[in-house]
RNA sequence: GCGGGAAUAGCUCAGUUGGUAGAGCACAACCUUGCCAAGGUUGGGGUCGCGGGUUCGAGUCCCGUUUCCCGCUCCA
C-alpha cells in the first residue's frame, strides 16, 4: 500500500488541531525538536506506554519494573562509552557544502567525488574540527562553579545495568530474568526532524533480559518473534512493518547481534526504526565493574558457578510508535451518497484516546438528560465524551477523525424502550441496545 | 552547523507600483432540521514569526534573528 506523500503533513496538522500534539513553547516561536501531547495525545501514548509495560512485566514472571532517575553518576557515561564514542569531530568543506566526520578523512582532503562536483575539487577548504557532543550537560549543586557536570541520559538502559544486582537480590529472580523501563532519554540529535520521530527528548521503553553466556542468542531469536508480534497486535499493518537484521559492519560498539524493527511511514521517510532488540553480550555490566569496582556477577548456585550475565536489549522508541499508530491509522474515504469524504483514525479500540462518545439526536424530550445519564454510566469504565452540537452526522466526524470506536445515540425511540443505537466507526453498521446493557456490550467490544 | 526555500486568523491561502488586513473552511451562541460534514442569523479570533533600519507611511523594501521544510553531515 504506498502512503500518500503528504500523509505526514496532514497528521501533523490534524494532531494540533484536535489537540494530540503541539509544539513545545509555541508562543515563544516554539523551540526545536520538542513536542507537547496535548489531551488526547497525552491518552493514546499512555494506552500504548500501559499496553508496553500490561505485555512485557505485569503479564510475566521473569520482568520486573524499574524507574530510574534522570541524573546518574557521570562516570556511568565513561563506563557506557557515551562520553568518548558520542563525540563526532566534524568538519565541512566551503567548496561542495558537505559535511564529513574527521576521524574518518583519510588525509586532510575532502572526499567528496570530482565526478559529482565537477570541477570544484582543485582547492579543498575544510574547516577546523568542531566537537558535536550528543549529550545534554547540566549541573548537579546550586552553586554552578562548585557543581559538579552531570548529562541528562542519552538512553535509559544504564540505569538498569547499574541496578542489576539491587534488582536481582531483591526479587530474588534467576538468570533468566529481565528489568523493564519506561522513561525519558535526552540527545542532541544534529538533524532532528520529522515531526516526533527524530527529537531531542524522546521517551523509550526498554527491556533487558540478563541470561546465562552461550544462550543469549538463543534469547535474541525469542524476543526478535515476540518483539514482531507486539506490533502486530497494536494493529500496525503487516504490510507496512519490516524487520532488518544488521550486517556484521553495521554493528554498534556493544552489540553482539542487532535486528531492527521498522515501519514505512509513507512519503519521504519510509521504511524507518521503532524499536530495536540488541544482543549486548557482557559489554555493559562488564564496562560497570572495570570502572566501578563492584562485583555485577550472577551466582548460579545449583551450578555453583559465577558469571557475568549477557544481556538480550529490546528498546522501544515510545514517540516513534506512536507516530507510526497514527500514520498507520490515519486514512480518508468516501460516504456512499455523501459529497464530503470523511478522515478516519482506524485507532485499534484499546488505543483509542476515547472510546465512546454519547448524543442526543436532538435537544428535545429529555434525550440530553438520558445521554449525560449514559455518560456518567460509563464514565468510570472507559474515556467517554459528550456532544451535542452540530448535526448527527458532523459529531460522527469529529469523532471519526481522533479515532473513536463507537458513538451512542439516543433518539426519541430511547426514552420510551430504553435503548440507544451504537454505531461502529469502522463499519457504520448500527446495533441497537439497551441502555442497561450498555457498558457490559461496550467492555466486550473493546476487548475483542 | 552549511546551502536553498518558506513564515499573514485554528487550517488552506489572497493582499496591486509601499497608503495602518480579507476569503473559504473551522470554532462559539441562537433558530431550523433530525442517523452520517444541510440551511439561516449573529459573534469571537491576526500588533502580518520576532527585533532593528529606510520612509510622511512597511504585511509589502533592507539587515539581523527564530522556527519549519528540502538537501549535506550524524543517528545506540
Amino acid at each position: 500500500m504506498p502512503a500518500q506523500p503528504d500523509v505526514m503533513d496532514k497528521l501533523v496538522s490534524l494532531c494540533k488541531r484536535r489537540g494530540f500534539i503541539f509544539q513545545s513553547s509555541e508562543i515563544y516561536g516554539g523551540t526545536g525538536s520538542v513536542w507537547d501531547y496535548g489531551p488526547l495525545g497525552v491518552e493514546l501514548k499512555r494506552n500504548v506506554k500501559d499496553n508496553w509495560w500490561n505485555a512485557m512485566v505485569r503479564s510475566r514472571d521473569d520482568v520486573e519494573g524499574l524507574d530510574a532517575a534522570i541524573l546518574m553518576h557521570p562516570r556511568v557515561w565513561e563506563a557506557s562509552g557515551h562520553v568518548g564514542g558520542f563525540v563526532d569531530p566534524l568538519v565541512d568543506c566551503k567548496t561542495c557544502k558537505g559535511r564529513f566526520r574527521a576521524d574518518k578523512l583519510e588525509d586532510a582532503r575532502c572526499p567528496q567525488k570530482p565526478s559529482k562536483q565537477p570541477g570544484q575539487h582543485d582547492a579543498c577548504q575544510l574547516t577546523e574540527p568542531r566537537q558535536f557532543n550528543l549529550m545534554f550537560k547540566t549541573f548537579m549543586g546550586p552553586l554552578e562553579e562548585s557543581a559538579s557536570t552531570v548529562y541528562l541520559r542519552p538512553e535509559t538502559a544504564q540505569g538498569i545495568f547499574v541496578n542489576f544486582l539491587n534488582v536481582q537480590q531483591s526479587t530474588r529472580q534467576k538468570v533468566p530474568f529481565g528489568i523493564a523501563q519506561i522513561g525519558k532519554a535526552f540527545r542532541n540529535e544534529i538533524t532532528p526532524g520529522n515531526f516526533i520521530f527524530r527529537t531531542r527528548e524522546f521517551e523509550q521503553m526498554e527491556m533487558q533480559y540478563f541470561v546465562e553466556p552461550g544462550t543469549d542468542m538463543e534469547w535474541f531469536e525469542k524476543w526478535k518473534a515476540e518483539r514482531m508480534q507486539w506490533h502486530l497486535s497494536l494493529g500496525l499493518s503487516p504490510e507496512r512493518l519490516k524487520f532488518h537484521q544488521h550486517g556484521a559492519g553495521e554493528l554498534a560498539h556493544y552489540a553482539r547481534a542487532a535486528f531492527d524493527v521498522t515501519f514505512d511511514f509513507g512519503g519521504t521517510l519510509g521504511f524507518q526504526e521503532i524499536e530495536g532488540v540488541h544482543n549486548r553480550g557482557d559489554f555493559d555490566l562488564t564496562q560497570h565493574q572495570t570502572f566501578s569496582g563492584k562485583k555485577l556477577e550472577y551466582f548460579d548456585q545449583p551450578n555453583n558457578k559465577r558469571y557475568v550475565p549477557y544481556v538480550v536489549e529490546t528498546s522501544v522508541g515510545a514517540d516513534r510508535v506512536t507516530l507510526a499508530i497514527l500514520v498507520n491509522a490515519y486514512r480518508e474515504e468516501t460516504v456512499e451518497g455523501e459529497d464530503e469524504g470523511r478522515v478516519v483514525l482506524g485507532l485499534a479500540p484499546s488505543l483509542a484516546p476515547i472510546k465512546a462518545a454519547v448524543f442526543p439526536l436532538t435537544k428535545k424530550d429529555g434525550q440530553p438528560d438520558m445521554a449525560r445519564r449514559i455518560v456518567e454510566d460509563l464514565r468510570p469504565a472507559m474515556a467517554v465524551d459528550y456532544d451535542e452540537t452540530g448535526s448527527i452526522g458532523k459529531r460522527y466526524r469529529r469523532q471519526d477523525e481522533v479515532g473513536t470506536p463507537f458513538c451512542i445515540t439516543v433518539d426519541p425511540q430511547s426514552t420510551g424502550d430504553d435503548t440507544v443505537t451504537v454505531r461502529d466507526r469502522d463499519t457504520l453498521a448500527q446495533d441497537r441496545v439497551g441502555a442497561s446493557q450498555l457498558k457490559a456490550y461496550l467492555a466486550g467490544k473493546l476487548a475483542g
